[in-house]
DNA sequence: GTCTATAAATCGATAGAC
DNA sequence: GTCTATCGATTTATAGAC
């Protein structure tokens, strides 16, 4: 029926402006920092109607991050399928430094319990960190087959290193700093992740 | 006068088990969720007594940040003077995940703002910052000017990429995961450090 | 200086009216 | 579902006795 449609969009409208909410101040100040008054400020509503649509200030955060990892998937998925299997890993990498150096990236402090629980029970954020990981893996097999990646390397190092971007405090630090602007910075971190600190 | 003397050790040896068990718990759990109460009862005190020694919760995090940056300076004093300016960078670069790994790396959120006036208002803090900072960029120097370290790179992005392996995620994550030994996974992430993920 | 006890403020979460 | 008002728990910090 076409109101209960009509609700239900609202209603859709209403939680991504939620999220986006989310999205933003745990990119600002990080899980702890950030309050459910604040996220409830920042969207225009009450405290007690956020808590109708999510459960707990966990459930926000949750949220937030199977929406990133959503575009995360986004962006793998639209890669030419012809680029070589190193290409699209800096341009994934790239896409990760150039959202948190945009603030729009959130951050999860790893240590909370709480946190972790509700992030492994959330069967939508484990399928599509899994998915993101194994389309990650294979292209970091093909790059060590091709010998563009060191084949030395054990693989998960390589995926945990480039997962790291998306919360290296190095890009932060030098906006802050001033000199570089953001391109030469995301410019700059890709070629050091990938190329590292030595001369060739 | 011997009896002032002798209790003012005690006071300096309690000072030091506080700033011990703040380091320990930053490593732990992070400045936000650190509670002074946790502190106090790993010392073995009361919260009131603490707050005698220290006057808050971000003077015992700088103290703790104070200490660390001591040791750091005598590592890096410590090298031997003939040793290349890149092997340098290296071994302070290496002394540092150690010390991550052993979980004992004192981590602060660099969001926190009452936190950062107090780091920057404390004199200790900026002196022993600036004098590790300056070392490290003069070896930085050397190094690209030898060409061990890639010239094009702005000097102050390799001391930033230096100073974040003392908070590199990487890692912990890997210890987690439980396939690679402390040994192997310091070597590792050194390597992609100054190596990069490309093979040579 | 160390303790017990508590103040003061904040935060996550909920009750109940509309 | 949205609101106002508030609970209950936690936390930083302090008062006051010893």
């Amino acid at each position: 029926m076409a109101r209960g449609s009509f609700r239900e969009q609202v209603l859709k409208v209403r939680e991504d402006a939620i999220v986006s909410a989310v999205n933003r101040l745990l990119a600002e100040k990080g899980f702890d920092l950030m309050t459910v008054d604040e996220v409830a400020a920042e969207v225009g509503i009450a405290k007690a109607s956020l808590y109708k649509h999510f459960p707990s200030k966990e459930a926000l955060a949750a949220a937030a991050m199977v929406r990133v990892l959503q575009h995360a998937a986004t962006v793998v998925d639209q890669l030419p399928a012809a680029m070589p299997a190193i290409e699209k890993l800096e341009a994934v990498t790239r896409w990760a430094l150039e959202v948190q150096l945009a603030g729009e990236m959130p951050t999860l402090p790893s240590q909370n319990s709480t946190l972790r629980a509700e992030l492994l029970g959330s069967k939508a954020y484990i399928d599509l960190l899994m998915q993101v990981s194994d389309q990650l893996g294979a292209w970091i097999q093909q790059a060590q087959a091709d010998g563009s990646i060191d084949p030395a390397l054990p693989p998960e190092v390589v995926l945990y290193t480039i997962f790291a971007r998306a919360c290296d405090p190095v890009p932060g630090f030098l906006k802050a700093a001033g000199q570089l602007d953001d391109q030469k910075i995301v410019d700059t971190v890709l070629r050091i992740c990938f190329g590292g600190l030595r001369a060739r």
